[in-house]
DNA sequence: ATTGCCTTTATGTCTAAGCATAATGGTGAT
DNA sequence: ATCACCATTATGCTTAGACATAAAGGCAAT
């Protein structure tokens, strides 16, 4: 049923789809665990390293679980996996061809709230960078950004003034490979970001939270506003 | 600088962490080439195919970009990708330890409205099911479903009656591996979806809308409305 | 100058073989 | 019966070597 005799190898590719068919077709539905690796190796002729490329592939697209001794299992209902492009604002918004313009609105270093400290583990008194930025497509409100800064993890931010670089760039560059949590959620526009994103207030906005860690330390929390309608798409 | 002479082989975790490290400590930003595998393998004292499959990691994760010939370039503005499980909503719901209830509030075969099929690249008087459906979870509004299904491409639909088994379960069971466009969105609740949710009407809510093609043929599209205040979380 | 071809080169992939590791299931002692 | 321990086994990972392929850059003919 699967046989591919070719002199050339057979790619790991070709594997892949062939089995996504056969799980399709319900070939193991009954007990959803799939053959062996060695097993499936002899059936398509080829190494047995090969397969487990397949195999791993499968599993990082949700399709199947792999666990050492136990087998690869078919996942009954699968946990289709989306990826998110996660740009930054100027990126985004000249990736449409529009033009990009960034303003500081607000900078003010405070003490951090309570729901701030909880969520970053600061101590109690722990200065932070409060900032807030607009940015623009074409001259029209795009994005209204509300951020937190852990000092004490990122003095360096202190002597920035933010008023020509966002911050996200800023940290983008200081701070390139971290760990982050997302969160995307709906919230009506308060008074204040209304004003900004020049819609009426109490309109439903798409918003991004991200939290920022570097080595368990946590650098930034920030909240993405985008203007009404907006749409983050992807394929999968 | 990186030396790890052990007897046991490097792996390729230690491999991405370090390279990661050393990319952020800027070590080759200048032009933004990284060495390519064998002088690192080399460097590593270990085989090319585990600098490979490090490598092809730091990829995935968007943080270099690997083209043939070309090499090893590190990606300035690293767009990072984060990974979305797409849950179905019984799973969604039962996975926070909540009691599943599914029930169907209409269903009706219409001819495709013009936004349907400019959608789904349908016919003229395409004939589609249009099924509006509530998930619970503990008794509690959790989330609307917005159904539209092709019927051409999917004419067994017609004959199931989706009272006892939401159209998001059986479309999984019944063409499980398709292509899907996503996205994400708020969107204030219509006074029929508000009434629904149990909210006001024009509360922001959470909308995942999804369009699932199989071979190219339009199956499905969904606008998925959760409860307010829903987050929708990853980490990456 | 432009076009087309050819060589070089770095990544992409496959093979064959081996050791590592985690989970399972049985065995034996208490 | 219970629990600790051990053998088994499927996946996980590494090695060393080879061929495939795409893209860059140079060379040559137009």
């Amino acid at each position: 049923m699967a046989d591919q005799p070719e002199k050339r190898g057979v790619t790991f590719r070709e594997i892949k789809s062939d089995l996504l068919e056969r799980i399709a077709a319900g070939e193991w539905a009954a007990d959803g665990i799939v053959p062996g690796e060695v097993e499936l190796a002899a059936e398509y002729g080829c190494a047995r390293a090969t397969v487990n490329r397949a195999l791993r592939d499968l599993a990082e697209d949700g399709v199947v679980e792999r666990k050492r001794r136990a087998g690869t299992r078919i996942l009954a209902q699968p946990v289709r996996k989306a990826r998110f492009d996660i740009p930054i604002s100027r990126t985004e918004i000249e990736a449409t061809g529009a033009r990009y313009r960034y303003a500081l609105v607000d900078r003010a270093i405070v003490e951090a709230p309570g729901w701030l400290r909880a969520r970053l583990a600061l101590d109690r008194g722990a200065r932070v960078l409060h900032l807030t930025c607009m940015h623009y497509g074409d001259g029209a409100p795009f994005q209204f950004e509300d951020r937190w800064i852990n000092l004490s993890a990122l003095p360096k931010a202190e002597s920035q003034n933010f008023e020509a670089q966002g911050p996200n760039e800023w940290l983008v560059e200081t701070v390139p490979y971290s760990d982050a949590e997302i969160a995307f959620s709906a919230i009506g526009a308060s008074p204040d970001v209304a004003e900004h994103l020049s819609c009426d207030p109490n309109t439903p906005l798409f918003r991004i939270e991200r939290t920022t860690w570097w080595q368990d330390v946590a650098i930034t929390h920030v909240a993405l506003m985008f203007r009404p309608g907006h749409r983050m798409t992807t394929r999968y």
